[in-house]
DNA sequence: GAGTAAGCGGAACGTTGTCCCGTTTGACGA
DNA sequence: TCGTCAAACGGGACAACGTTCCGCTTACTC
């Protein structure tokens, strides 16, 4: 956001040109390089397909978390904006809830690798953490309490276990055919229902 | 098993008193590390733990799962030979079913990261996943196929995608006091119960 | 007690993440 | 148009780790 200047004080000189040139080159490479092998790829291998040395990505992206971040937004964001669409658009916030989660799953479970780093307690993924729980728990929160109030779920569940819940089955989903993540996420959701 | 001599043909000679000794030294070191540091950690560090070089634990586990393995066969059995008793004990094959899959809990949520790798698709792990499958997986699915004989679950879901989905939700639970795993396998095994 | 091969320790090598530093280059004022 | 300078760059340097190799040690056998 706030694409060229800053909004603080005196402007602080915009980005030269090469600099916004090169972000745009290794959101690029890097998306292609996660697709082929996974969010976790050695950083030379991205910067390589980007054409640049490594320490360009840092200078651009300071953690690993950042590029991720900064690759996937859009997909992120437009999960977040479905949630209150599916509230509106459903019979039940049940199904609101179910549909959601469906789209949430189909984010990750596309992602190589995405889910197993979303989990990981090494340090330096807060941010990725904190990116994704903030932007996307509120959202869950709300669909929760929609269809706990209409009283088709129970209600002694936080929005914050349920996703992490729904992330840790994602992991290892790609390549494992005997492995079905949305059948097991159906299941917990299956289980949320009141009787 | 076959403790100190081989079953076949001529008798290969038996290991050396130092190296059996070794073998000892370095589980125990290993069991301690990874207690400590989790099941990833350096090999140096369970090395010189155990006050040997790099190549010794290399030569007695050529693998990391091979050393994982071995420390926490145990335990492994344990868990596959409750799954007869408990079937035999408990007053419903549901119920059996559910406590089974707690001990099974209880044993990956204590094991800092062993649920992480044994998820993980990483190359070099197939041994792990194939001795925790090729233990356990029948054993659940005994309880499994019981539970559904008697009309008290669905009887849609292998059991190798219900321990797979287990294994996943225990990931990361340890350091986490908002993330209960126990809670969401709860909620897995609630939804696979018939109406 | 001597011979021998199993076993050992630690150095060496390859891979990866991360940081540093000398060089290049875009932006701006003259 | 051209000179200046800080932003930005590239790639080499360093550290951590997994893994392998090799010369030395030592437990067993006769």
């Amino acid at each position: 956001m706030n694409d060229g200047d800053r909004g603080s004080g005196r402007a602080a000189r915009p980005k030269r040109a090469d600099a916004r040139r090169n972000e745009e080159t290794l959101l690029d490479a890097a998306a292609s390089i996660f697709v082929r092998s996974g969010v976790e790829a050695p950083i030379r291998d991205i910067a390589a397909e980007a054409g640049v040395g490594t320490a360009t990505i840092y200078r651009h992206f300071p953690t690993r978390a950042d590029l991720i971040i900064a690759v996937y937004r859009h997909q992120v964001e437009a999960c977040a904006e479905a949630g209150p669409a599916l509230l509106a658009s459903s019979a039940t916030p049940y199904a609101a809830l179910g549909r959601w989660i469906n789209l949430f799953v189909d984010f990750l479970a596309t992602k190589h690798g995405l889910a197993a780093v979303l989990q990981s307690d090494n340090t330096g993924f807060e941010t990725l953490h904190a990116y994704f729980l903030d932007r996307l728990v509120p959202v869950c929160a709300r669909l929760l309490d929609a269809a706990a109030g209409s009283g088709e779920i129970r209600s002694d569940l936080e929005a914050y276990e349920l996703m992490r819940g729904i992330g840790n089955l994602c992991i290892g989903a790609e390549h494992d055919p005997r492995y079905d993540a949305r059948r097991l996420v159906a299941l917990v959701i299956a289980g949320l229902r009141l009787p």
